[in-house]
RNA sequence: GUGGGUGUAGCUCAGUUGGUUAGAGCACCAGAUUGUGGUUCUGGGGGUCGUGGGUUCGAGACCCAUCAUCCACCCCA
């Protein structure tokens, strides 16, 4: 038996429904707050993500699904939809225009990794960015937006929000955390040590409890902002709560990637697993120039769907349009240009099996429908169908 | 890449210290006197016990390997 792939999922009844559920409401909300829906290829060239990632850890080398394509070229699934929108961004030469430039987007990433609970190697994130606004009204905007989506369908969640700085405040904190670490780097777990090397704000995502007491003293990012930076976060905070949004100031949400600045924040929920975030978000004013292009501030968020769909409940469906059976053979070419013909207006299925009648009616029952349309003998002599309401448990007799 | 748990019917699982034809519930199909669904009752189909070796007179049970899956670590764009 031929099966899917490790951590690749197929999408069937009822999950299915959820899915599109999601993406409908959510798409409609994203438009509201001005966005427009953009698709890009699934496959870029690796060079893309490499420079957006940059070097960092065990990413590209251990987690991308790269490969060489039969022209020798050197490609990659998308590991995150972020990327490849601001690669068409500037290819479209959006950046030299200027202006506000608003998208939303979804569809499957790729990480090579091993599945656990909320993490799949083919997995769906719905994710939008906002070009050309440095205001932190538009910080405040998105999670709104965000908000919203996950309020709409009912998520119970934590908002987590911290600043990582910019420029101007970063190297020098990096310096100081550097400092401190080196201080204590002996007492550290093995794996904050190499934390420590490779990329040091990680530190503070180390689930070690010893690790978390001797890092409780440790400077912090927002201890050591530049003005700028804490007025805008400043201004962002006082924006959320004028709208009455709830959020927890974590020092410990970083983010690993040297683009990001500033707003970083993610919504996180109790029963995911180990796999708690189930979006994020935040500022990453460099990236657009990281990529070769003018520098355009931008913020946006994803949402992983997998992860959300766990925690969405679908209203239920009602019974809906007609069954319809044939109790003989000769039924059942004039039953099936009756279905041909309901279904101009209705749901339609037809079972093409000649049955008893109770057999109908279990079938119909079956197949969710509201009616069951029987022809039989006796309707067959008179040119009727018999139609049953299977929820008002009534029954007529039409014309064909 | 590392560690642990689990693989028996379509699904959820049971299967005594190894013992002869491998079970249940749900689901599916069919009946319960004449053309009336969801409930109930009866019957039926369906299993190379993940795969490959090994131990044994005998393995679904024990051992080894392998694959899959789940959870956690690493990583998290």
């Amino acid at each position: 038996m031929i099966t899917a792939l490790r951590g690749m999922k197929d999408l069937l009844p009822p999950q299915n429904r959820k899915f599109v559920y999601f993406l409908e409401n959510a798409s409609a909300i994203a438009r509201k707050y001005g966005f427009e829906f953009i698709e890009t290829p699934i496959l870029e060239e690796t060079a893309l993500f490499k420079r957006s990632v940059g070097e960092s850890s065990d990413i590209v080398g251990k987690e991308m699904y790269q490969f060489i394509d039969k022209g020798g070229h050197d490609v990659c699934l998308r590991p995150e939809g972020t990327a490849g929108v601001v690669r068409a961004f500037i290819e479209k030469k959006y950046d030299r225009q200027g202006g506000i430039h608003r998208f939303f987007y979804h569809g499957p990433m790729f990480r090579y990794e091993r599945p656990q609970k909320g993490r799949l190697r083919q997995f769906h994130q719905f994710g939008v960015e906002s070009f050309g606004i440095a205001s932190p009204f538009e910080d405040a905007n998105i999670i709104l937006m965000l908000k919203e989506i996950l309020d709409f369908f009912g998520i119970d969640y934590t908002l987590k929000l911290n600043s990582l700085g910019c420029s101007t405040c970063m190297p020098p904190y990096r310096e100081r955390l550097m400092t401190f670490l080196e201080g204590v780097e002996k007492e550290l777990c093995e794996d904050c040590q190499r934390r420590k090397e490779t990329n040091p704000i990680r530190v503070f995502d180390c689930k070690n409890e010893a690790c978390r007491i001797l890092l409780e003293p440790a400077p912090r990012l927002g201890a050591n902002l530049c003005e700028v930076c804490d007025t805008h976060f400043n201004t962002l905070r006082d924006l959320l709560e004028k709208e009455d949004v709830s959020y927890e100031i974590d020092p410990n949400l970083v983010r690993g990637l040297d683009y990001y600045n500033k707003t970083a924040f993610e919504f996180v929920s109790g029963d995911l697993g180990a796999q708690n975030a189930v979006a994020g978000g935040g500022r990453y004013d460099k990236l657009v120039s990281f990529l070769g292009g003018r520098e355009t501030p931008a913020v946006g968020f994803a949402i992983g769907v997998e992860r959300l769909m766990e925690m969405i409940e679908v209203p239920e469906t009602k019974r809906e349009g007609y069954y319809f059976g044939a109790l003989n053979e000769d039924a059942l070419t004039p039953l099936f240009l009756a279905a041909t013909k309901q279904r101009r207006s209705d749901k339609v299925t037809m079972g093409y099996e000649v049955k008893s009648l109770k057999a109908h009616l279990k079938a119909a029952d079956k197949a969710g429908a509201r009616y069951c349309a029987v022809i039989g003998e006796n309707e067959l002599a008179t040119g009727k169908i018999w139609v049953k309401d299977l929820e008002a448990k009534t029954e007529t007799t039409r014309e064909l």
